[in-house]
DNA sequence: GTCAATTTTTGTCCAGGACAAACGTGCCCA
DNA sequence: TGGGCACGTTTGTCCTGGACAAAAATTGAC
């Protein structure tokens, strides 16, 4: 990969790009003596792009559990060995994947008219519900894979989500606008910016004829509170991409819950909690979107006992 | 409104509720004597809700350019005072605003449905291109201003913001993909997160029946370079909106012109630009939407003379 | 007025100490 | 086998207070 020479990053660069705290960065060096940057003029730390990318994999590993002490002091061949293992090793068939070597191979080209309408053709045969379920689920997958092994750019990546996003939008806008229960409003914490998340549930809404309110990504806890009540809904939904540590989101989720009514529920999507362990009361955790009907289904069961009773 | 009594917020907490980093928070304390949190029984900062919403509205002013001396130290009532007063100043006719009056009543009504309804005739009524020019560019503003008085909160102007997007999706996927001159890419530079400029500007190509491919928001400079060149684009256009600081992105702009061959051009949109002193070679700065189709054609009589000499 | 130089303001960085919460381990008991 | 409890270890966050560079405001010269 010919990745033009990038510059030495400052420790807030550093945090930026690998979600690990100044503090963090800082006391690992002083105990683990990784990573140990240059320093400019004036003693501030300097992390060469190397360091950054193996800060980058621990990263990675420390949210699938395992811990510092292992990861911190091991050097680089030993985490790459440990990277590919873990999740490369659930040897997946290949499955029916020609849509998805399809789409891959139009990316890698930089054929965006191309992908436009692939993309489209793919929307129109399967259908919204199993576009976005068989389709654009795994196609995230793979996207993310080959940008990590270095087979796509940014670029590219950020072709595919605006591609993506535009399909999903077509195919929600052509979904009648439903009223069924539960009445759900949709958006994303502070700092988890990823929108296809959120139009990949927001179409799996759709379908089911739910009432759905989207306030797009980033809103801030209170105003999540103060709208959801506003508005009346049932349920909260949430969407988390990996990008965000698991930590960081879940403060952020039993905060949220503190702030709203009992009676409105919270939906938590996304990969990033498949290895969640702890639950957290009143929150629910939807790990893979093919989930979501069940979960409407429970709802709905124990809504219509409730209206039963009452009404 | 019956906010649930919620306990007082952690250093942590605070940073992320309010966008203050830590240490902004230690200093202020250290200098202005605000905020003045309470201890745990560890020694560790406890904000009060109070303080955590003065700290959110002192966020927000700073964000207009006001500066923190005058500020942090500021009692409350001083703060709400600026708050209102600063923005209403500018009394502008009302025009003819009907669309755009009817469009703040249903946001602040929080009318999801009615909003998307409502926009959807305009777009169909108005046609794309004036959609655009006469309606969103407008709308904005008048969003932007709303919010700042205090009239619309955050989570109506993200409802606004997704409505909006997803109108101007529907009409772009409405047009057939182009092929005339000048292929431009489309994106923003790192830490303008902002896609309504893109989309609008998106729009406002497609119906000039050029091809246009965007790579959504937040491309670092050295991607735009290579995507670029590898695209075969004759434009690269960056949509800038007022939140980023006019500094910072001349500084970018700088770098990725002198990244970019000669013969790409640089176009620069945004209200960003309104109040630009100097002119960047190489770069043409766009101030409004309405002046696009103008360059357009400048560039294409250019482009044309060219062809004629050489093809 | 415009531009450069200077002063003030302001946020980020540093070091190294402290400690609580999370985690792993070993043990007991059902 | 498995669930609970006590114990040591690991780990991230918080603390203080000093320093300084980048940004903004101010001054001064042309």
């Amino acid at each position: 990969m010919p990745t033009p020479q990038l510059p030495d990053a400052s420790i807030s660069a550093v945090e930026r790009e690998t979600g690990l705290s100044k503090d963090t960065l800082r006391i690992w060096e002083r105990r683990y003596g990784f990573p140990l940057p240059l320093r400019d003029a004036h003693g501030e730390r300097l992390y060469p792009q190397e360091q950054v990318h193996k800060l980058r994999l621990i990263s990675r590993l420390l949210d699938r559990g395992l811990r510092p002490s292992q990861l911190v002091a091991a050097p680089l061949e030993a985490l790459i060995a440990r990277a590919s293992s873990d999740s490369g090793g659930s040897a997946r068939a290949p499955e029916d994947g020609e849509l998805l070597d399809t789409t891959l191979r139009l990316l890698a080209a930089y054929d965006e008219a191309g992908l436009r309408s692939h993309l489209s053709v793919a929307l129109q045969r399967l259908g919204l519900q199993r576009f976005v379920i068989d389709f654009a689920a795994r196609m995230n997958l793979r996207v993310g894979e080959a940008w990590s092994l270095g087979q796509l750019s940014i670029s590219q990546e950020h072709l595919y989500t605006e591609q993506m996003q535009h399909q999903l939008r077509q195919g929600i806008g052509a979904t009648y606008p439903g009223a069924r229960h539960p009445g759900v409003m949709l958006t994303t914490l502070p700092g988890e910016e990823h929108q296809l998340g959120l139009l990949m549930a927001q179409a799996c809404l759709a379908v089911e004829g739910i009432r759905c309110v989207s306030l797009g990504v980033q809103t801030p806890a209170w105003e999540i509170s103060e709208a959801a009540q506003r508005q009346g809904v049932e349920v909260v939904g949430l969407s988390f991409s990996e990008a965000l540590r698991q930590k960081v989101a879940l403060q952020m989720l039993k905060d949220l819950r503190a702030r709203l009514p009992e009676q409105i529920e919270i939906w938590a999507g996304g990969a990033l909690w498949a290895r969640l362990r702890r639950r957290l009361p009143g929150v629910r955790f939807i790990t893979r979107l093919d989930q979501l009907p069940r979960v409407i289904a429970d709802y709905r069961a124990q809504y219509d006992t409730w209206s039963e009773h009452t009404g």
